[in-house]
DNA sequence: GTCTATAGAGCGATAGAC
DNA sequence: GTCTATCGCTCTATAGAC
């Protein structure tokens, strides 16, 4: 039974990837990832040590990954409204493919001390961020609204982040089934620059 | 030690309310709850059968009672800007007074048939709400933006509620304390309505 | 490397004495 | 009505045999 062709902690890996897809990271358990990778619960453990270990052991490098093109998208010499587009659509893309980031985030956030959290660098990347200079810079010459940038930050996100957290309740709320969940999502990298825009260029 | 002067049921719930709004519907634990109110948890159990039915007995009422303003609020006869200002108004302060509604809605409907969310009128009152006829009529007559009602809706939604889940990130990111996010929060009565305005109103 | 078996902890809920 | 004690379940994690 030793060493299958696809080797098993690779196996484990998929299988745990299609469960956190499909529950979530709270929801997922470890027996049920064991048993959809035909394996037993030793066995996720004997590779990844625990199950924060494994969800990380997959999604640390995509989630570096992505901040990291964030990060130069925000600090790109391009006009704020291009850069908001570009934001939202990257933003809209990367939750599609890994919808059950922002609950693990603010699972892990809830908890003590926010380990995990505070080893990304949200806060510098945002704070440091050329994006934040131009809002407040363009503000002062008048050419957008003054605003304070976290709030708008905070709008983008919250405008992209909620529909997916949000799933269940917005699908009974709109009778939406998967297509058209989709579809909603998709809509929103045009609704939301252009919330942003008008916001930012209203007089 | 029988019927204290303030009777014992009533100390649980007062408890209860504290507790939860501390930690959050799951973040709360029933032994954490009887001991803030000086009992056991047998007795919590007596008096309410399980947490869940706890959890309703001190919020079912409050939340029936923002959902029914809320659709009085949306089938005002007044105009749709009016509306939006009031609705985000009400909302916020719902909000800051029962933070942990958010959550525990979302935790409910992420479970089994969402049992819940479904026995509350929400989706009755979006579908049926004079707001969503009003937003299709004008967007016909030209004097706002065309718009899926329920894209604006949930726009509102996650502008409101987001920043109130994800409070430990955003408390992070923006090195908020507990009155510097009172206040983002509060700024947020402002923003929201304005960035929606500016939307609907875009030629 | 892989298994069985179980430890160990937390939680919600209940039985039964007083 | 209130307590102590404990059940029963779930979940993560590990010990130890093979």
């Amino acid at each position: 039974m030793a060493q299958e062709p696809k080797d098993t902690e690779v196996k484990i890996k998929e299988a745990a990837r299609r469960v956190f897809l499909e529950k979530g990271y709270e929801g997922a358990k470890i027996r049920q990832i064991a048993d959809a990778a035909g394996v037993n619960v030793a066995l996720v453990n004997y590779y990844f040590r625990s199950k924060e270990e494994l969800f990380r052991s997959i999604y640390q490098e995509t989630l570096a990954d992505f901040l990291s093109r964030l990060a130069i998208l925000l600090n790109e010499e391009t006009p704020i409204e291009v850069k908001i587009w570009k934001l939202v659509d990257r933003y809209v893309d990367f939750l599609m493919d890994n919808p059950m980031i922002p609950s693990f985030i603010l699972s892990q956030a809830n908890a003590e001390a926010g380990g995990f959290v505070r080893q990304l660098p949200i806060k510098e990347i945002v704070e440091q961020s050329y994006f934040r200079k131009q809002l407040l810079e363009e503000a002062a010459k008048g050419t957008i609204r003054p605003v304070h940038p976290l709030q708008l930050i905070m709008s983008m996100i919250a405008n992209i982040v909620f529909p997916v957290i949000a799933r269940p309740v917005l699908s009974y709320i709109g009778s939406l089934d998967d297509e058209a969940y989709r579809q909603f999502i998709n809509d929103r990298k045009k609704i939301v620059p252009e919330m942003l825009m008008a916001y930012l260029q209203k007089k």
